[in-house]
DNA sequence: CTAAGTGCAAAATGTTTGCATACTT
DNA sequence: AAGTATGCAAACATTTTGCACTTAG
């Protein structure tokens, strides 16, 4: 069993509210400056977790720094993501709209496409 | 200008030996146990530098480490990988291959993408 | 009450920097 | 000779761990 915490909630809805990439460090110095008091060990635990649930998605940075992706929850078995390179922000696209591209990389260059995490990046309509 | 040195030449060499992806540590590393004198320093500056010239390409790896993927020297303008999750190779695709996707991206999800740099993950002929 | 979660301080890890020395051209 | 590159040791930054304490269910 998982228990329902503060410290859980409350970087839940940051993480939320930032709608764009993010470190872990900045989530403890947000969390800090708003004057709410988490231990950074419990930002890095939390953060961990939804790692390993799927609700987040690690990416690296500039400067070798491991960053952070919300992916909103969703039940499609594939998971596509258009990358802003921008703004930082993760726009799901379904996979039916890739099937031809991942279907002519297996036939014709004999490479099996793992769809199931899959980012594209470029430039959002509002950052182009 | 940029000098040529054993290091250098040492460096890529075993790069290029490996055909995989690597992190700094681990080419210092294997410098080290086959009894060549590379300082970790040296290592570092030097894949940078590869990187900073497109003949490297960095990625996370497990545990938060920064790895390392050898580009084969290529002249054209797009570059699209396939990478294999399971032995860590590399292989180029040409641009045209894609590039029904990325029309279709850029029309229907109004996104542009970025092809300079696209990575696709999967399993190549052998590990499939 | 028990299992799960937290937070501190310390340790481990990975990477960068300052600087004197050595090597390339 | 002049400009680069190297390597050490120390500095840094980030992340993890051990452990006692707190909290949720």
């Amino acid at each position: 069993m998982t228990y329902n915490t503060r410290q859980k909630e409350l970087i839940r809805q940051l993480i939320i509210s930032i709608n764009r990439d993010f470190s872990a460090k900045e989530i403890f110095c947000k969390l800090t400056a708003a004057g709410e008091e988490v231990g950074q060990t419990t930002v890095y635990r939390i953060i961990d977790s939804m790692v390993e649930d799927g609700q987040l998605k690690k990416t690296l940075g500039e400067d070798n720094e491991v960053r952070y992706q919300y992916l909103e929850s969703c039940d499609h078995f594939g998971h596509c993501y258009l990358k802003c390179n921008n703004c930082g922000r993760l726009q799901h696209i379904d996979c039916e709209d890739i099937c031809d591209l991942t279907a002519h990389i297996e036939r014709q260059h004999k490479f099996k496409v793992d769809d199931t995490n899959m980012v594209i990046n470029g430039l959002c309509r509002s950052c182009a």
